[in-house]
DNA sequence: ATCATATATGCACTTAATTGCATACGTCAA
DNA sequence: TTGACGTATGCAATTAAGTGCATATATGAT
């Protein structure tokens, strides 16, 4: 199998085979998951408290498939649990090989994915159709930005109110929310002008 | 052929058929792209002058591809315009049945696509690796925020400076850059708070 | 001459994402 | 006892997206 080597902007070194390997974002959006608390899928699906589901959206099919890939690769190994009142489970939790192989990703630079955006499309060709539809939008998707920034908020506050500073993990996690809180806001904001601004037609 | 009559939240009612409909997202890019100027695929790959390429990304063979199935749909038109010193190249243009397709989709309401960002998923297992490998990564990042942002500026203040409230459609896509220039301000932002935050550790 | 760069277009192949279905156990209500 | 809902998992087929390669003309540099 061939390797090959290489060294990001600050000097960090790693490597991977060129062979075999799935760049898919989404596995690596699951094994962070899994990292952070070993779950199901359903669990997994369900994008509960703070968890990966707000960085990374997925639909419980493509979960599911992934998971049994992470499997058959050793990236994860799974238990099943038994449970009162509910079908058996698939608990999942990350391998040391898991661990190594979602290291290496991370510290491999990766460039921004490039934008795409419905809404700003539309707006693109807004002068299509009558301002009231473009109006109609806009407000639809400020109520959705308004709700995730609600859920944003509620993580902040809840979760991370008192994290120890020892406790990296969560204080990293930390970080992903407030990205949410920010950029939640600043969409509403915009929303706002772009309201006013359409109004005026 | 089956159709199946909407009315969105606004009142607005509208129509569609339910067989041969492609939803993809790059045809409606695209179209709105050319609705503003009619041009050929290698000017729509470059992304040129505060066109849609900030808002919808994609590679130049996805484009000539897509231009292709469009002509076929009668979504766009095609001519062939000779060049001195160059090869030849094809110009689109939208026909009116390719505005009715557009018109038809701007008064769909569309779900908010799901976040997908490699950063944070990084940042939640960022617990894995020595702090400067986050570090890197997050200055990698802030420098291309940066790019993206002074060039939004520079579109804002060049492009928009002095548009007639009349020009409805650049006060549209005014509204576009307005977005990319809000966004990745609270984006660097983000990244300055977060720099700070993981240089503690 | 040859090589790099810019313009201009496209096919073939592969991988990822989505959609539609299918299954099964359990609770609660009509 | 049927039907709706929530938990829990998954396959098959399709569609969209991405990667790698190929081609051709023209300019300017080495």
């Amino acid at each position: 199998m061939h390797l090959i080597a290489y060294v990001n902007p600050c000097g960090h070194i790693f490597c991977r085979s060129i062979k075999n390997i799935t760049l898919m974002a989404l596995s690596h959006a699951l094994l962070a998951a899994l990292h952070s608390a070993p779950c199901s899928g359903y669990d997994l699906a369900k994008k509960f408290d703070g968890s990966v589901g707000f960085v990374w959206n997925a639909t419980h099919q493509q979960i599911y498939r992934e998971l049994t890939k992470l499997e058959e690769q050793s990236h994860v190994t799974a238990e099943v649990v038994q449970q009162d009142n509910r079908p058996d489970k698939k608990v999942y939790k990350v391998t040391p090989a898991g661990e190594d192989y979602l290291r290496v990703w991370i510290a491999k630079p990766i460039v921004m994915s490039g934008k795409k955006d419905d809404l700003l499309v539309k707006l693109f060709a807004g002068d299509l159709v009558e301002p009231s539809v473009i109006l109609c939008e806009l407000e639809h998707h400020r109520a959705q930005h308004q709700d995730l920034l609600d859920t944003c908020k509620s993580i902040e506050q809840h979760i991370f109110a008192n994290v120890s500073p020892q406790d990296l993990q969560r204080r990293y996690r930390y970080l992903t929310v407030r990205q949410g809180v920010r950029i939640e806001t600043e969409w509403l904001a915009w929303c706002d002008e772009a309201i006013a601004f359409v109004k005026q037609f």
